[in-house]
This record gives C-alpha cells, sequence and structure tokens, in this order.
DNA sequence: ATACGTCCTGTACCATGGTACGGAATCAAG
DNA sequence: CTTGATTCCGTACCATGGTACAGGACGTAT
C-alpha cells in the first residue's frame, strides 16, 4: 500500500499531479487510512497507463472515456477511438516531416549564405 | 494596402489573432490612415511565415526572435535555433511513431479479442 | 517530546495561444 | 444621410495541463 508520494514517485509525476487527476476522475479517490490516502499496484498501472496515453496524443478528457470504457469492456467504443487517434497520428506525423523539409531547406540555405542575407522568411515560402 | 480584416483572411486567421500577434511583438504596429491600420504585402508575408513556422513546432516567442533575427541578419542565431527544432522535431516524429506502435497493438488485440477482455491497459504496458 | 517530513483540503496561480465583448468611431453603399 | 459592416481600444475570458501555496494534522526518528 503506497503512499500518494510513493505513487507520484512511482508514476514519474508530481503530487499535486494525482491529485489533479483524481479532480478529473481520471484516478478513484483511494481508501484511507487515517485520512490518508492509500494505493495499490492497479493505481500505479492506471496511472502509467495515463502517461502512456498522453505519448499517443490523447486528451486526458480521451484518457477518462478510454478507462472508463477499460472498466465496462465497450470494445467498439475503444476501437474507434483508437482509429480516430491513429489517423491523426498519421497527420501528426506528416505534418511534422513537411515542417522538417520546410526548415531543413533553411538550414541549408542558411548555411550556405556565407554572409548574404538570411532567407529566413523566404525559406517557408514554398 | 489592406485593412486588419483582409489581412486577416488572407493569413487564414481571426482579426483578434492579427491584435494578438501585434501585442507579442510579432506583427508591428503599421501606418494608419485616420485612425485605421494599413498593412502590406510584407505584413502578409509576415503573417504567413509566423503560420509556417508554427507548424515547425516554434513557439511565439521563438517566432519572434526568428523574425527579430531576420531583420538584424543574424545567420549564426537564425541556423542554431533552427538545428535546436530540427533536433526536437526528430525527437517528436520518433515519440509519435512509438505511441503509434502500441497503438495499433492495441487496436489489434481489441479487434481480435471478440467478446473477451479488451486490453486497453495492457496495450501500453510494453 | 520535539522536530522534520509528509499528508490533508482548498483555492489561487501559471504558460500557451488565442477568443469574446462592450461601447465608441468610422467607412462604404444605397 | 442613414444603415450596416468594420475598426478601434481595453479588458476579460477560455481550454489544457498542470503547479504552488496556506494552514493544519499526522507519523517517525532521535
Amino acid at each position: 500500500m503506497l503512499t500518494i508520494g510513493k505513487l507520484a514517485q512511482a508514476g514519474g509525476v508530481g503530487v499535486e499531479t494525482i491529485r489533479f487527476y483524481q479532480r478529473r476522475g481520471l484516478l478513484g479517490m483511494p481508501a484511507r487510512d487515517g485520512g490518508i490516502r492509500r494505493y495499490g499496484n492497479p493505481d500505479v498501472r492506471r496511472l502509467r497507463f495515463i502517461r502512456k496515453a498522453q505519448q499517443a496524443g490523447f486528451t486526458l478528457e480521451e484518457i477518462k472515456e478510454l478507462l472508463d470504457l477499460d472498466t465496462g469492456h465497450d470494445h467498439r467504443r475503444a476501437q474507434e477511438m483508437a482509429q480516430t487517434r491513429l489517423a491523426k497520428l498519421d497527420e501528426q506525423i506528416a505534418d511534422l516531416q513537411r515542417a522538417q523539409q520546410s526548415l531543413r531547406k533553411l538550414a541549408a540555405e542558411c548555411a550556405q549564405g556565407g554572409s548574404r542575407t538570411c532567407p529566413i522568411l523566404a525559406a517557408f515560402e514554398v
């Protein structure tokens, strides 16, 4: 049984973040032991899931929904959300790659330019 | 000579956004014609640059710096910023790709599962 | 038993990037 | 010359994802 501090440590977040997640309904209000919150492994798993899902670009709202679905075993909805997010990830990656192209062009022209004008504005013009 | 509304339209943003950028120093306060701001092509270029740079992941603060550098022709610093951002873009793309892996796994397992438990939590566990 | 660290609740504040609104002035068309 | 759209300025508000107190109550080690 962990205190909030230990849970935070296990999840790589701050204590305030745990409480924040609780307020948002992402983590439940756990059993108390004399006023002090006690957490178990499921809480650690849940917290780690939150971090992972965040990395996948889900908002906290969406993560809450995923966690609720997990409880309710709603496959269809979970898949739908995953597909939507995968599509957005594709888009985001493509966007970033386009940005890379532009930016590399800027860097290259800037490097070549010697003492000539640095075409920062121009670099993004195509 | 464009009014603020036309400039906003040309840049694909709202009028309030233009004023917001002016407050942040990203766009200059332009010449007035009887109290009304008048903009020219350089402003349109500048605005478009801002949008592009944003897509490349620069913050408004950084974009301001880039624009200031462009004025001062500081190659070295501009290149430095570009390289830093390129490195971060690489990282971001890699992160998103990893997220895709995890999420695809979730979707696949969820699809296979039939009426069995949907391993949403499990999907992110590796 | 006294001090230090951790916990509690509640509220306030932060950065980022805008968005909205009130109330006055001004512009363009009919 | 009136009407409707646009502009002006200033300030307030929004969402997202936290972060930081203040002011107490605990628990543990010395």
